[in-house]
DNA sequence: CTGAAAGCGCTTACAG
DNA sequence: CTGAAAGCGCTTACAG
């Protein structure tokens, strides 16, 4: 491999030299500065990375967690992870990807070897032991999601409470007074993983203020299972025929379900829900829905840790993101 | 941050022999050894991950090259980077994605600047401008996919070919003398994605054996294209009643089109598919189909990777994955 | 404006 | 069996 030092000794200068002009800090004279260039176009050299990183102590990497708990709808993941890299190179960045399953372990080892300048958590849980980690070691973080303790990380997320209560609304207009609400397995909620915990709490307040009786009713994410769990939900006839849906498994086999019972949307059921757009798009999702935003909580994530990377000590910031209804015709009736 | 140095006066003794235990490759007395342990474990040492990659030349972490380019499936790729990241850490391994757009600027910066010991690419097309970039460099590197020409680079992929006579034997067997070759976008097959080629090659060879008269009809990845493609495609009498299909997005999107032309499987149409099993199990396709083995994949991509490591002038390997049929009633009888 | 020197945090021959 | 020294490829004060 070439070395800055091959660069220096073909450009007759200093290793210093050419330095500057790599990291373009100094002021180096034209003559000389093209000297130098021609000097690297012509060895083909480029910096070592990780030997800049040892002398700047910054790896310019991100690492993002990523924590496969039971529940996470996995296909949805890689919009955030693409959308990540992306905002990420925006910045001059690149993405490891930190997957060991014991999650507190993974963080702890990132930060102890120093392998990354910062941090991006998904899925983040209340009571999520990484979280007072980074704290005591004030590593720079940010969190896709929103916890209730947040430690003073920087967290971004869509604003499921918000979400919530749209689809609330936009059902009780319909004139429906009963909504059968399908959820997460209980153990996710369980778990406390915050999104699901806010929606479902703004959900119930929501149908409070509307006078709205909402009907809880877990479904699995294994799809076959919520598959079956769907079919019997449904075909009670003394279920709601209006439906709330916060499960991406649910809302992807629904329409299967709904097929198999023999119904149509919105003339036998009315339905809202709240999936990814990713995700409606590929399954070709006709309903109601409110959009979680992968690429919009992705890149928002990655600017407040570079605002992190540049201020240390500033305040932590919280950032929810406005989600937007989006209209199909699967809910405007009254069930 | 606390350094091999402070653990060395920590233990009272020197930073190469704290560097001979945690490296483990020189032998040192119990008692000294022990020494370091507790100084290590009080001072909550770990060894800089960059500096040691800058001492030994070995970042112990794979590149893996995503280059989403039109056609490719994003759900399904979560699956082979969960996959691909544990494989890797099994091996000491963490992974860096990369996504740059540009994806010969992607290799060449990779390879540039050291900071990966060698790449996976997923997505390889026939005549990949970054293959021949790769083996100028003798880069160490594994291919998922099979291109035509390798390079002489290790390559592992799901036995494609394979794959496509099991199935149109399937559809022969069952009596069927003509079938719909439901394809990809015409612009995958150009672009050269092996496993499109490949898989449609074998399709069209494996017919003529089974005297099967082979109808190739293209149709969109995006879903609500694909959608229309195929209703129109379906309802067409005079396309075969045996569909073959080679596309994920129309895999995915099937079970709707059948559904709205009131048709029933394998009554008014026999289908047989390959499509991932993880993609099946979230969209519950009830379909015959030859399953892609992101996770066998992804774990002998990294194997072969680690041997080339360990050997960079062993031979070049190329793995086929056998496929196997996955029996569903969605094709058995004559159509 | 340019260069010599020290340093980032490790590892690895090489002496002893 | 342990330690002093050199080196990995950079950057960055500090002189000049």
């Amino acid at each position: 491999m070439t070395t800055i030092g091959d660069v220096a000794r073909e450009a007759g200068v200093s290793r210093s030299t050419v330095s500057s002009v790599l990291t373009g800090r100094k002021f180096v004279t034209p003559k000389t500065r093209q000297r130098i260039e021609a000097a690297i176009e012509q060895l083909q050299f480029s910096v070592n990375a990780g030997a800049r990183a040892l002398a700047t102590a910054r790896t310019m990497t991100i690492g993002v967690v990523v924590h496969l708990h039971q529940g996470v709808f996995e296909p949805a993941l890689a919009a955030y992870l693409f959308a990540l890299s992306d905002a990420a190179r925006e910045y001059g960045y690149s993405i490891m990807l930190l997957t060991d399953p014991d999650d507190v372990r993974a963080v702890r080892d990132a930060i102890a070897g120093r392998r990354v300048d910062g941090l991006i958590l998904l899925d983040v849980v209340d009571d999520d032991p990484r979280l007072a980690l980074i704290e005591a070691k004030r590593f720079p973080a940010t969190l896709i999601g929103m916890p209730e303790q947040r430690h003073g990380i920087d967290a971004v997320d869509l604003d499921f409470a918000a979400a919530a209560a749209m689809l609330i609304d936009h059902l009780a207009e319909a004139g429906h007074t009963e909504v059968m609400f399908v959820t997460w397995p209980a153990a996710l909620y369980q778990t406390g993983s915050t999104y699901a915990v806010r929606f479902a709490a703004s959900a119930r307040a929501q149908a409070a203020i509307r006078r709205v009786r909402l009907l809880e009713r877990p479904v699995s994410v294994d799809p076959v299972a919520a598959h079956d769990d769907l079919i019997r939900l449904i075909a009670d006839p003394g279920n709601p025929r209006a439906l709330l849906v916060h499960n991406d498994t649910a809302a992807v086999v629904l329409p299967a379900v709904l097929h198999e019972l023999g119904l149509r949307l919105p003339d036998d059921r009315s339905v809202v829900s709240l999936h990814s757009a990713e995700l409606a798009r590929f399954f070709t999702l006709d309903i109601t829905s409110v959009a979680s935003e992968p690429f919009a909580a992705s890149s928002l994530a990655v600017t407040l840790l570079m605002r992190r990377l540049a201020d240390p000590d500033a305040p932590a910031e919280t950032r929810l993101i406005q989600p937007s209804l989006n209209l199909k015709g699967s809910a405007p009736g009254v069930g």
